[in-house]
DNA sequence: TATGAATGAGGATTCATTCAT
DNA sequence: GATGAATGAATCCTCATTCAT
């Protein structure tokens, strides 16, 4: 699996073949067959992998007890933080475009979901700007993963966790409750 | 042309057969390689002219003399629009993943140079908040680029010209010089 | 029809498109096939227009009242001053493997024939050493295209004129009346 | 690469088509592509093969303390009686024209580099006429190879053997010391 | 469990040929 | 007569998948 988001966020989902994954894992072609029974199915269980893995962190932080602002930096924070330490399986499920059968897409919304209801409650007690929240989401997550994507590009030098001041000032200042 | 940017907007680059191009556009495969003497001609080809006519008028724009204010809600506005008009093209241009050679990706730059541009002066005259310029790119186009992802992600309902007024407040939300 | 000698020399009958042959002779493929019917007959044409112009000085040669020595002699010099003079259509017609129908292959014959009726005369004469006329042609043109072929090889260096002495005196070895 | 040999020896390299080859050879395309990187290569590894086998055989002749006369006469034996048991391979990789890049071509040249220095050798201690070693080697290869071609043509009747003496005769008279 | 050979469908590309202009 | 666009079959090659070992 990690063989599979390592290529996958190089050459795209169609572009990493079974035998690239195979010979990058180390097995061969036929051992890949034994665990999954399709190249679907380990695109999946690959994908599925990661969004979990990032889910319960973010759960954690959505619940912490603390102003929204400090979530909100946690979430840049530790979004940043996946993104330096497993850049291959951040850009795999956050920034390659996926054609996932609607169990996987559902668990892909697990993130956006906790967001969103973190976001309600803020905006509930007053502490974040009334906004649509789907829009919220789109804001946020716009200016956060392009961070990322303009390291990946070369155009930004990495690592990401130096701009989460930066980042953080500019998503509050969008979010946050007018005076 | 047309179709080329069509289907790989759909289906991505190597998603898009020459087989299937041809098709969607009415004609054999044969009939590509008359006028295009490679997949990776043809792709460079229709990525050039999507993205020669955005450069047009966001060039337009951003020579403007009007406040920086109001040329970013033309930018905003130009592209949303673009967008409704042609989604395919702008989703094919910048919202898919490329692997083109330097002569294009040099193309692919251009808008992010005028842009760029357009920034510095207005920092200059204290009319945008001192950022790094990069990072002023990346937050705008984050934002921007965001909506017509959700669009068609099937998250937000279009069309995204709805939501210029929301979008261009939360980038001046960012971007404005502090009081 | 040069164009095609050309290529077909250079390339092989299969290795050389008539769209290559087209451009060879600076007209489209269109154009190619207002005057033959397909690759097929342009290739005979080719084949049967260089053959017909070697048959009719050979003959001569042949036909000669001269020495069966300095006959052969003449067919050296000849065949190597035809080869000098256009290396492609030599190389096209004698040292590419041909694939042709039965009316082309017979005209591809005549030399061989006419060599031979000039070889029995000879024999019956006994200025010729006494071996099966077939024979006789095997070695004498195995000699005789070798010189063609390593210079196109680059093994030897051309031009082949200057062969012909020792040429002819190698085959006259063989072929010379045992006193 | 049997079946290579055989289709490169009857249709030409560019004629056997990859497809052809696997379906002679009773497997499909891809089974050939898992042991041939591709067509090039395959076409390489059969050329090779059969030079390598032959060029054994060669040295072994070159090499024995005989007159040189009977070591031409083993050549010829040899030659013929390979030609004889595999017409198709002795056809591919010395009647056939070849396209190879440099190491193959080099390998090619095994025989002929064997040939010339048993030449040399012989001509230093005089028993073989002063004669340019390449001239030698086309004369000689020029008679010896035209009889397998004259068989393939349908010219000369096989098989090749029962043409020894005479072609042993032939050469010998070109290439024995002037008294 | 793992291997590596094999398959058959589909990928990009070339080619001989046709045809409207 | 010539052009150049179009076609459909065939080319070389890759891919996901299967299976005997």
């Amino acid at each position: 699996m990690d063989a599979t988001a390592r290529l996958m966020a190089r050459r795209g989902v169609k572009g990493a073949s079974v035998r690239a994954i195979a010979r990058e894992a180390g097995v061969t072609e036929g051992a890949v067959y034994r665990h999954f029974a399709s190249k679907e199915v380990l695109y999946a269980a690959a994908y599925v992998r990661v969004i979990r893995e990032m889910a319960e962190v973010k759960k954690a932080i959505a619940s912490q007890q603390i102003p929204i602002e400090r979530r909100l930096r946690e979430w840049v924070r530790a979004s940043f933080e996946f993104f330096d330490r497993h850049p291959d399986a951040f850009t795999f499920v956050l920034l390659t475009p996926h054609d996932l059968p609607e169990p996987q897409r559902e668990v892909g919304r697990l993130n956006s979901n906790t967001f969103i209801e973190m976001v309600k409650d803020a905006q509930q007690g007053g502490t974040l700007k009334p906004m649509r929240p789907e829009l919220v989401l789109s804001h946020f997550s716009g200016v956060l993963l392009n961070v990322p994507r303009l390291i990946n590009e070369g155009t930004l030098e990495g690592p990401a966790l130096r701009y989460t001041d930066e980042v953080v000032e500019a998503v509050w200042d969008m979010l946050r409750p007018r005076p």
